[in-house]
DNA sequence: ACGATGCGCAACCGATGGTTGCGCATCCGC
DNA sequence: GCGGATGCGCAACCATCGGTTGCGCATCGT
């Protein structure tokens, strides 16, 4: 049935918007420092630096000392888990609702043709 | 148009992993009261309440009084929505761990052929 | 050498997931 | 019909977490 203790971990990292959001910015310029991500972003450095940890704690993210800069950067392997997580939630509720997944796929379509990336 | 309150909302009641099983147990046994979920869970009767609630609130799952009792089941139509949640975030992240990729392959026979595929 | 920049640590605040305790309504056995 | 068991909601309380502000320290640039 899944939620072993590191899916877990994985699953609230990614749980939250914020940092979702650092982990798709992350990804679209390769890498960035807690005051460089909290500039494109609603929240204070602090605020960025905390869920830094977080993400680094987990292993989404790791970090590369440069002067008195921190620069982060997504560890893809483990993303790739995050997502295969996000895939297995998916899949066994579709498991158990396979008449519903056609209706999902429908709805998806209309986000993604919305939708393509996020930008707050 | 990227994370509108209601789909944030949808994030947030299926990010916590009680609501993922509670769903789960849902969707097994077709319905289910507070008290017949928290005897299958590991948190207390008003946890699981709270929960229900904050998951009705959303319209994952909507409950019918019986008596005293008050019978909850999964809106499937919901639940897709929440799912297409899901893949789409996914396939955003899996979109560009792909491209990274090739961006790295390519980079190693730039040498050769000079082709820089890099849109983003 | 000194100011600007980047960061970490600490204190604090509001929301939230969790608990316990209580009271009320409904069902069941007598 | 009455009383206990059962199911629920409300309220108080606690710990954690996302967020802020404030401060101090290290590094960079002139």
């Amino acid at each position: 049935m899944s939620a072993t203790a590191v899916d877990d971990d994985l699953w609230s990292a990614i749980g939250d918007p914020t940092r979702r959001t650092m982990i798709d910015l992350l990804l679209r310029e390769g890498n960035g420092t807690a005051t460089s991500l909290s500039e494109r972003l609603p929240v204070t450095r602090q605020a960025v630096s905390k869920h830094l940890a977080v993400l680094d704690r987990v292993g989404l993210v790791h970090a590369s000392p440069a002067g008195r800069e921190r620069h982060f950067q997504v560890d893809e392997a483990q993303l790739a888990r995050a997502v295969a997580q996000l895939a297995a939630v998916g899949d066994a509720w579709d498991a158990r609702l396979r008449r519903i997944k056609r209706l999902a796929e429908q709805i998806q379509q209309t986000q993604n043709t919305q939708n393509t990336n996020e930008g707050e």
